[in-house]
DNA sequence: CTTGACACCGTACTAAGGTACAGAGTTTAT
DNA sequence: ATAAACTCTGTACCTTAGTACGGTGTCAAG
């Protein structure tokens, strides 16, 4: 019961079996028991484990960063505070990435603006600003 | 003179003069005339379209997609009009990736504001949060 | 005219985050 | 009982964006 085997682990977590081993060898996710044959049996809580590390990286951190993440739950004397910080210094880099991104939308915006759209290349507005 | 060695324009330019060539290769820089002895001779704008490039990078652009508006610049036979609508497709993008980040950013203060910032790890709000 | 700095080319290596075999053994369904 | 499906380990390979290196040739200063 509760035992999954790699390949039912990877459809319930929808990731590939390739990538399981290697988030094992990571450190990502602790080795499982295996049995005589050494096929891995997974407890259902490694989907779990999974889906933190999926929804972390969609979330902009590393799988370095995850490791860290994870191993402040190990450590008994880390806080909440901790995990806290981190996770307010990728808001940080966020930030940042945003207000670029909203610099270069608007100096295109404003180029695309500026720009009649007929006409040939030579004469074209945006290359003529790209230029500069 | 307008004639720059490439140790001299990776100086202006502040990248690797392995970068640099790394960039001829995939394109995003044209192969500068070179001497008898092979020594590539580069016109005083190349700095600037290694700017550009190295803006463009980090607005979060691929080495990939900096070549696309690149072209814009570089194929003789495109319109105005064309080139103004890869300017908007390229607006469209950027505001795709804004849209991620910002939903990114969402989650992140969601939980930072979720959680206390003290008591010990396993009553962290954010770790349980992303497992889910 | 020699020495040190510079440049050439081709290939190999790095880091991150996987993905894909090969060749073997194991389980399961019919 | 035998085929199909699954899993094992280990190694090789992929992409992106470079960086390093070896062996050789060239340029500029003293």
């Amino acid at each position: 019961m509760g035992s999954l085997t790699i390949g039912l682990l990877a459809k319930r977590a929808e990731v590939n079996i390739e990538t399981i081993r290697y988030y094992e060898r990571r450190g990502l996710i602790p080795k499982p028991p295996q049995r005589e044959s050494g096929y891995r049996q997974y407890p259902e809580e490694t989907v779990a484990r999974i889906q933190f590390i999926k929804h972390a990286k969609e979330l902009g951190f590393s799988l370095k960063e995850i490791l860290e993440l994870l191993s402040l739950r190990v450590n008994a004397n880390t806080t909440c505070a901790d995990v806290k910080r981190r996770a307010e210094g990728k808001i940080a880099d966020i930030e940042e990435k945003l207000h670029a991104l909203q610099r270069m939308k608007k100096t295109l915006t404003k180029l695309a603006k500026e720009c009649r759209g007929r006409g040939p290349i030579n004469e074209c507005s945006i290359l003529e600003a790209l230029e500069k």
